[in-house]
RNA sequence: GGGCGCGUACCGAAGUGGCCAAACGGGGCAGACUGUAAAUCUGCUGGCUUAACGCCUCCGUAGGUUCGAAUCCUACCGCGCCCA
């Protein structure tokens, strides 16, 4: 298989839609470096596994030998959206839009190759406040009504006749407009951003430009197995996460995820994840860790990833009990003066919001001092030197008085 | 400008004068079991406490009617839809 053929096979993987495939075979054949553009909104900079696999497919065109040309979308984040609901966008001030920017780069290139030459940033500001009001209408009529009523989005509102609001028709005009400027020759997103993405092709045609070649990835599931990941819906791992806390979260999705994540979130050869996900050859608890480490070793490296699987096995399997590694030790100087109600040092320690609720934990079995279970909810501890207090599975820390 | 609706705990959603700390579902937490923080099953899910069928706070906000209000009335705030 020639190069070329071979590159086009490992950039198809995982990919929800390419338009189009021939198309990129093309510029790939050029042989020339090309600029592969991923749009990023800098309003929500906690980057998580979801936003990691269009990044990851950033990198393997990295890997290849292209540029990644990441634009910050400054300029619109600045004028904020008129719409209220399905696309909200909060106005933002310069300063947050920096921070957020730095921070999204910060965790982007946990995945992205950020050396000199690989990556170029550029923010849409630089050339969109330029425009004037002649060069929007030229802009705007390239573009028909009919073809922004076609989008998704658009046509349900139209047909629930939901306001929208005209300016919200310049959105994906200003980001193809995006593409024009830097002269991109692959589009990356998700499937959310297909129509924003193609408008770029549109455009960039009205230009004479070499339309870009759009790659919409899949989007990827939450832990819960249902929703898509996302931070507000508590479902997402972060990509800053801990080695541990990554692991654990892997481990608690549901079976039936574990191949679409395989899929979208390791690079194992295809047979192999065949053969892990074949329960007669892997059991699904080792395929499980599998995933695991791979995930959390992209993030933390090998030796993060086995020192998570082990202290996962330790604490939580066949029984568990193990203590973690990083116990943390809490100080609490209440019980230097003696006897304290058992429902008080929980509090106290932050393992229960409120009394009620620790004894609710107590009740029902869910509390252990140095490995004896307590069931009253009126006992008293004093502990001399540290004691070891769990509630619950997950929550544990050492007490000391002083 | 006119008309009509809606606002209940983390979320969704019942409840239209006392039996309401408020059904039910989701989520969360705990327990059992296990192959894991999976699945399944069970319990809990406003707070305080001398632990009691005690007290306090609570159904957008502020008043009012009533022996008694999430439920009725008034005003206000917020949200939605329709007409102009």
């Amino acid at each position: 298989m020639s190069d070329v053929e071979s590159h086009l096979q490992q950039l198809s993987r995982g990919v929800e839609a390419i338009y189009s495939l021939e198309e990129l075979r093309k510029k790939l054949q050029s042989g020339k470096a090309l600029r592969i553009k991923l749009g990023m909104d800098p309003t929500a900079p906690d980057i998580h596994l979801g936003h990691s696999v269009v990044l990851r497919k950033l990198r393997q065109f990295q890997d290849l030998g292209h540029t990644a040309v990441l634009i910050i979308g400054d300029y619109t984040a600045r004028i904020g959206d008129p719409t209220g609901r399905d696309t909200t966008r909060p106005v933002l001030d310069e300063a947050a839009i920096l921070r957020n920017a730095r921070t999204y780069l910060e965790q982007a290139g946990r995945v992205l190759d950020t050396s000199p030459g690989k990556i170029e940033v550029r923010h849409n500001s630089e050339w969109l406040s330029k425009l004037s009001f002649a060069d929007v209408l030229r802009l705007t009529g390239m573009v028909t009504v009919q073809q922004m009523l076609h989008r998704e989005n658009f046509k349900l509102r139209m047909e629930q006749q939901r306001e929208i609001v005209l300016s919200e028709f310049m959105y994906p005009i200003m980001q193809a407009y995006d593409s024009v400027v830097i002269k991109s020759d692959v589009e990356l997103g998700g499937t959310d951003q297909t129509f924003n993405n193609l408008m770029g092709r549109e455009l960039m045609s009205k230009h004479d430009m070499a339309k870009q070649v759009v790659m919409v990835m899949p989007i990827l599931v939450g832990l819960d197995g249902h929703e898509k990941m996302s931070k507000s819906k508590g479902n997402y791992v972060a990509v800053t996460e801990p080695p541990a806390e990554m692991f654990g979260k892997i481990m608690s999705i549901p079976d039936a995820l574990m191949s679409n994540y395989f899929q979208l979130l390791t690079a194992l050869p295809p047979e192999r994840i065949t053969s892990i996900l074949d329960s007669s050859q892997t059991h699904p608890r080792d395929a499980k860790d599998i995933l695991g480490r791979v995930i959390v070793e992209e993030f933390h490296g090998r030796e993060g990833a086995e020192l998570a699987s082990a202290e996962f096995r330790r604490r939580f399997s066949q029984g568990g009990g193990g203590l973690p590694t990083d116990l943390e030790t809490k100080v609490v100087p209440a019980l230097a003066q003696g006897a304290m109600g058992m429902l008080d040092l929980i509090c106290a320690v932050g393992f229960a919001t409120s009394k009620s609720d620790a004894r609710r934990l107590v009740e029902q079995g869910g509390v252990t001092l140095d490995d004896q279970k307590i069931t009253d909810p009126k006992a008293t501890v004093s502990v001399a030197g540290e004691g070891i207090l769990r509630v619950g599975k997950r929550r544990v820390c050492k007490i000391k008085a002083s």
